[in-house]
DNA sequence: CATATTTGGTTGACACGTCATCTATTAGGG
DNA sequence: CCCTAATAGATGACGTGTCAACCAAATATG
């Protein structure tokens, strides 16, 4: 892509398929579990956070912390799935200012009817296309990035 | 994350490390473009392909298939940059229910302020983290995750 | 104890992406 | 040539993500 000269050719190709191949999967997926579940990948993390959780029930506080969101996201996610009736905002007994996030009936029949279908696509589109070393050498890939991500931050905050 | 047994531990691991940096990644360097210009990284992928295209210009159609974006997509995205004088749509005399989409001397300032930076940003945030190996494995990776997706699109097709 | 700060969370404005729909033009087939 | 179909593109509605501002309860500090 001629201009940016400090890139090679070979790298620009790499970091172009990179991002084409992380959007057209999330693009691939995001259509499945809408046409099949009716939901997006944001509403099947917060659903199966929640159920995994005890009692159903998270603080949004934790469950921004385990889906890595910030917390304005997770509000405006949240409002939206209790609209459509997937989860239910509850009082807090411990915390006057705080508040629970409960999976509905509704929020874990949706969940368990797009579990399998879902998994089965990451499988067959993601994980099934990698050989166990590519599958290792891509793990220890992303760890590396991370951790320059948080350098960054770091550097950035402190 | 239990429930999904048919994704082992260690799949399951690579899968969210795989999300987490891409959605990280993103984050920081939206973030710097932001700060640095102004722009995002859409808006700067836009300004990209005008740039490197003869007369600067480009008709939406061949734009889109450039930056592999729908038609709506690139439509909004060049109203937003239009009513910001990043760009210009001007008529087609060759075809007349077509434009042009023209890179505003605005629009060649900022994408010139902003192309080494976000070169920098893209280099020592991922290309930098990965050996000459892991950039290899990775490149053939995306290589077949994206055939798996042409094939699923073929079946959906055809 | 009164006040300042931090924490948990919501809201509004705005950029972004997708879908379905629409208009105008061009191309094709009788 | 007329009528139909395909093409180029714009638009409106809606879900999504970020930022900044905000509010109220809780904690810390003088």
């Amino acid at each position: 892509m001629s201009v940016v000269s400090e890139i090679g050719e070979g790298e620009w190709a790499l970091w172009r398929g990179f991002l084409t191949m992380h959007r057209d999967l999330m693009r691939e997926l995001d259509g499945r579990l809408q046409r099949d579940a009716g939901i997006s990948q944001a509403d099947y993390s917060v659903l199966l956070s929640l159920f995994d959780a005890p009692e159903r029930r998270l603080r949004p506080g934790a469950l921004g912390q385990a889906l890595g969101w910030e917390k304005s996201r997770l509000s405006h996610q949240l409002s939206r799935m209790a609209a459509r009736g997937l989860v239910e905002r509850a009082e807090c007994d411990t915390d006057g200012r705080g508040s629970w996030v409960v999976l509905t009936r509704e929020g874990k029949r949706t969940l368990l009817h797009s579990l399998r279908d879902h998994a089965a696509s990451i499988r067959s589109l993601f994980l099934d296309a990698l050989d166990p070393e590519e599958k290792q050498v891509l793990a220890r890939a992303t760890e590396r990035v991370a951790e320059r991500l948080g350098e960054a931050a770091q550097r950035a905050t402190g």
